[in-house]
DNA sequence: GATGATTTGATACATAATATATCATATTGT
DNA sequence: ACAATATGATATATTATGTATCAAATCATC
């Protein structure tokens, strides 16, 4: 009923590999959808069947990503242990470092925050009543929230950047430092 | 000499104008370069006279705007007076409401943040010898650096999206509690 | 394995945007 | 007033997007 055809899956995760292929060698901006169909060996017409633009296509390669990221963390949280959960997210960007590359440099980074934002309210509850916050801060939740998921995202960003010069480790316990240990006692 | 031609000043002034107010109207992607010279009233291949793409244009407000920022901040320092440098900021981007959002929403919101972080670099031996630094911390100064002006960035860019729920004054308290002093107190 | 449904490849085509070239006209700096 | 330069208008080449069509291949299911 449901299930999808095997036809379908495979043209997706090929135009799929082919734009994380040709993104880092042109930049996300310079691959044409052509690019993408040729790379692929794909009619050209099929791409439009699939996806309305570049675009989706990445949103689609971000949500799988997301998923799998989900269930990575899920036996942690980054309140309970910053300086370990941090160190998780890194390794796990150290290991799809392509992948990652791809998202958080498209032009189209932005995007990439807004996903990332839900993870954020959906771990609201738990950092809300977490022993670290002191309550007498004065930046309001939602701010809170946003500021822990977009510092986070753009400190990935710069450690991809600049070619991972520290450990995994050490970036958790740079992140617990400097972001989250922080937000948790500046929260109202 | 080495004076601009005024027709030139004119003209870019113009296209300038007309991609702000565009922008505002449609969003920077789906802005046509047709779009600018008929709005700007002025001949199609003129633009390429002057710019080699729609970017460089945003580039050109980007760094008129950079330049008239650090004017305005140059009695103050960052470091000495958090607070007050935060509401600054804050003042200046209410009441360049319009261009800032353009600047921070623009799909190239991340070409946006390489000029600021050169404006971090030039406070960093300002920060390197502030006392609030302990320099007992884990984060190197690099990071640090690019945590405090990134994560301000987004912060302001948090700001303009949710319609400035909160005054200047507020947001500089809370721009020093949530990322200045803490990235002072983290620095190694 | 046969069959109806769906996907794909190939092709053609319409549209839109970018970018360049040319030349008469208008404006500028001196 | 005059030489230099910028502009407007127009034509044209190029590239990319997006849609339509239909035969052939592949699939799910019985």
């Amino acid at each position: 009923m449901d299930r999808i055809d095997r036809r379908v899956k495979r043209t997706q995760k090929l135009l799929q590999k082919a734009l994380i292929a040709l993104t880092l060698e042109k930049g996300y901006d310079h691959v044409t959808i052509r690019d993408i169909t040729d790379r692929a060996d794909v009619g050209y017409a099929t791409f439009f069947r699939h996806y309305p633009d570049k675009d989706h296509l990445l949103e689609d390669i971000l949500e799988a990503m997301k998923d799998e990221f989900l269930r990575l963390l899920a036996p942690y949280s980054i309140i309970t242990d910053p300086q370990k959960t941090g160190a998780l997210i890194f390794e796990y960007v150290q290991a799809n470092q392509e992948l990652c590359q791809v998202l958080l440099n498209s032009t189209d980074t932005m995007s990439v925050l807004k996903p990332v934002q839900k993870i954020g309210l959906q771990e609201e509850r738990l950092i809300y009543n977490h022993p670290n916050r002191s309550g007498e801060g004065v930046v309001p939740k939602e701010i809170a929230i946003h500021h822990l998921m977009t510092s986070l995202v753009m400190l990935i960003r710069w450690w991809l950047e600049n070619d991972m010069p520290y450990p995994p480790e050490r970036m958790g316990q740079i992140a617990a430092e400097l972001i989250i240990l922080p937000t948790l006692k500046a929260m109202q």
